[in-house]
DNA sequence: TTGCAATTCAAACAGTTGTATGAAACTATC
DNA sequence: GATAGTTTCATACAACTGTTTGAATTGCAA
């Protein structure tokens, strides 16, 4: 408890190195050597490597999910409970994309591990993402109240599109740029965000009734 | 050559294995018992896990590719070389969705497989998926042909949205059953075709200026 | 049958992994 | 400055990994 330092110096070196080389090659002795601390002092400091491994994300995603919230709840009181839903699907992309897209070379050792841990799916991970309901019914909760007249089913199908295109595009980041041929900036983070927030916007808004019929008009099918 | 029993054994018993544990923690000695052959057999067949990997997973996307394509090219023609979006954005998600969602426990070993694949990203599955390009370019290049007067950036924007919907639905449809308590139905693969099908469309066809100028007016600054 | 290649097999190999141990070094309190 | 508790360290451990080897077996052609 006196000196953190060396706990510390293995959080940092384990998530430069994670963000440089993803979680598959990088072993124990990788760290600790980056660090400057002995082999056993992870398991001393920190239980074990995939504990170590959950603190770094557990970390990071509180961050996230609490920047989320407080726009969340800065929208909701600025509107009387009631938040645009753009405002809303903002609140819920804006502080990952930010966080994870951005020039390269200015991103923050913290971004490029969020990347990793969204690319290569590790187990302590995914079991703390399984956790994020929770917080997720928090915005499904906000949905719902800007836009009353949706139904549930069409609430969380727009939540999961948002999430998915959020995602995706930090995930593929590199493929879009590489298919576009760099047309697509995904330098310009805003840009990102308004997209993004105004399709999933268009999702959620769409005429009710139309949403499923005219896509099922044109099924076409399989020979 | 003249007896594919070996090998085929192999592949059929290593593609059970990963659906159901996923890539991490089965080894080759696992797969070698289920199958009922000898640990030496994988790599005199194969020449390495990973290429055995890699054959498994090639296999398959070729198979989802070829359907795609088909798919595609049928509109075409049906449109003299112009087809309608919905139906390109059908043939790019479709064969997928149809091939990873649906009722669980009528869930093919080799859709399973390859939700599997998706999830999880192991290297060789990795480096097959960057070659993914082209196949890519080719649906952008009919959307170009059904929407010639957007822009490429947005073509591609589309695009990426698209896959982002149908591929974040197929890793998290687990999720998004939790989430929505039900309410999500992931068995009805059509309607899923249906929804994202749906928004891609709108993403693709909305007013041009729009799409960037009203969002941006509702940033808000962190304060 | 004989000969030759393809295949199978048991066994060992070589390397790496995360973790545990017990002694040494340190730190702070009295 | 002795003591008790914390932290560091070198080292060993035990298990597991994918891969290789070389001998046995099989299948097929001459």
């Amino acid at each position: 408890m006196a000196s953190d330092h060396t706990r510390s110096a293995i959080l940092a070196a384990a998530e430069r190195l994670y963000a440089d080389r993803g979680f598959g090659d990088v072993t124990l002795r990788d760290i600790v050597a980056e660090a400057g601390v002995n082999l056993a002092a992870v398991n001393y400091h920190f239980g074990s490597k995939d504990e170590l491994i959950a603190e770094l994300f557990v970390t990071r995603s509180i961050a996230t999910n609490r920047e989320r919230l407080r726009e969340l709840k800065a929208a909701e009181e600025d509107g009387g409970g009631r938040a645009p839903i753009e405002v809303i699907l903002r609140a819920l992309v804006g502080p990952t994309l930010r966080g994870c897209l951005g020039p390269e070379n200015q991103r923050s050792t913290a971004a490029r591990f969020m990347i990793r841990a969204s690319i290569e799916s590790v187990p302590p991970i995914r079991r703390i993402k399984n956790r994020e309901i929770d917080h997720l019914r928090k915005f499904a909760g906000a949905m719902r109240r800007s836009l009353p007249d949706r139904s549930d089913v069409d609430i969380y199908w727009g939540l999961n599109f948002a999430l998915a295109m959020a995602h995706h595009t930090i995930r593929e980041s590199e493929r879009l740029t590489k298919l576009s041929e760099g047309k697509c900036d995904l330098d310009d983070v805003e840009d990102v965000v308004a997209r993004v927030v105004s399709v999933a916007t268009m999702a959620l808004t769409a005429g009710k009734a139309e949403a499923k019929a005219p896509a099922r008009a044109l099924a076409r099918d399989a020979r």
